[in-house]
DNA sequence: ATAGTATACTAAACAAATTGAGTATGTCAA
DNA sequence: TTGACATACTCAATTTGTTTAGTATACTAT
């Protein structure tokens, strides 16, 4: 599965503690995996233990030692190895569309109100995102390959966005609507 | 979670097997929730134990008896007190992007034709969409409130899969581009 | 005849994800 | 000095999802 190969893939470029991936994660790697702390910890062992990986403890001061891992040359081709084989889209599985489609059990105004809520939730990474984009790919003609390709995950992290808040609206207008039946 | 959920929602308005859900889920439930044949029968079973659902054996000519569900008072009050509850947005957990950010590692018309390939596959998608929304929602000023409701749901289909392939064209041209580093 | 396909369901192992509880260190503000 | 918060990590239980392997009936095309 993906996770293990989106942490050797972040560990191409610098290495990191599980710590340090969990907040990469949560910022901006959200925008095509999400993880929690657990996940990541665990894979980072399983990762160590085949050898994908190796560590080396850190200690700071004023903070608790952390714990590093760099990717080895057997992470990498396994990674490379990964990104040959064709990937299957996502399965979609979106807790609001089946509360959508029980919508008639529960006053109009409870859907209504969710939707407008996911609708803020979607408005507010829309933005993140663009100030992301702002930051980091000012001048996209600038950009080498490989820069190309973080950035079109930013895109499509942004358009993601775009189309929630769309759907949003949209549901919103059409089951706000005054119904004859 | 909510297969259990999606499964309650579809037995609300008709008797289903395990077999006749399994086919809706891969039809026209697919917008919203994927789910594989095992995962359906033991939701079954699960939700059969705690009264949610009840079941009967039905003799057919010709093919397999069947055993079809109905919701029970327990599984409608159920349903509805989860649909007061908020949802969250769906984890993105894209196999396809985090193959581009790792697209360095293999030739460029590796993950070029990955991308076309699933452009393809959501082009696919999208035309099974709009063929169930002409064929079933041609009026949509006609529509009641739960239709309207279904009718949302299929809407995100239709804008997700058009989300889909735009970023893919985005991306394709984007990556597709002379690099000068 | 038999191979392929569709219907209809069961069981079990495994992998991945979620949830909750802990441990420990250090900063900062009330 | 207490409580909230951020850093940094571990362990265990449970649920959810995937994969594989079955059983069994019946229709259809070769």
């Amino acid at each position: 599965m993906a996770l293990a190969h989106t942490i050797l893939a972040t560990l191409g470029d610098e290495a990191y503690s599980g710590y340090d991936l969990w907040k990469k994660f949560s910022q901006t790697k959200a925008c095509y995996w999400q993880a929690s702390q657990q996940q990541i910890y665990r894979e980072l062992g399983k990762l160590e233990k085949e050898e994908a990986i190796d560590s080396e403890i850190i200690a700071q001061k004023g903070r608790p030692a952390k714990k590093i891992y760099q990717i080895t040359d057997k992470g990498i081709e396994k990674l490379k190895n990964w990104v040959l084989e064709p990937a299957e889209p996502m399965a979609i599985r979106e807790d609001l569309l089946v509360k959508v489609i029980s919508a008639h059990l529960a006053p109009k105004s409870v859907i209504l109100q969710e939707i407008e809520r996911h609708r803020q939730i979607h408005t507010q990474q829309l933005s993140v995102y663009k100030e992301i984009e702002q930051q980091n790919f000012p001048d996209v003609s600038k950009l080498s390959y490989k820069q190309k390709c973080i950035y079109a995950t930013l895109r499509c992290g942004i358009g993601y966005e775009s189309y929630r808040i769309s759907w949003c609206d949209e549901a919103i207008s059409l089951l706000s609507e005054e119904t004859s039946k």
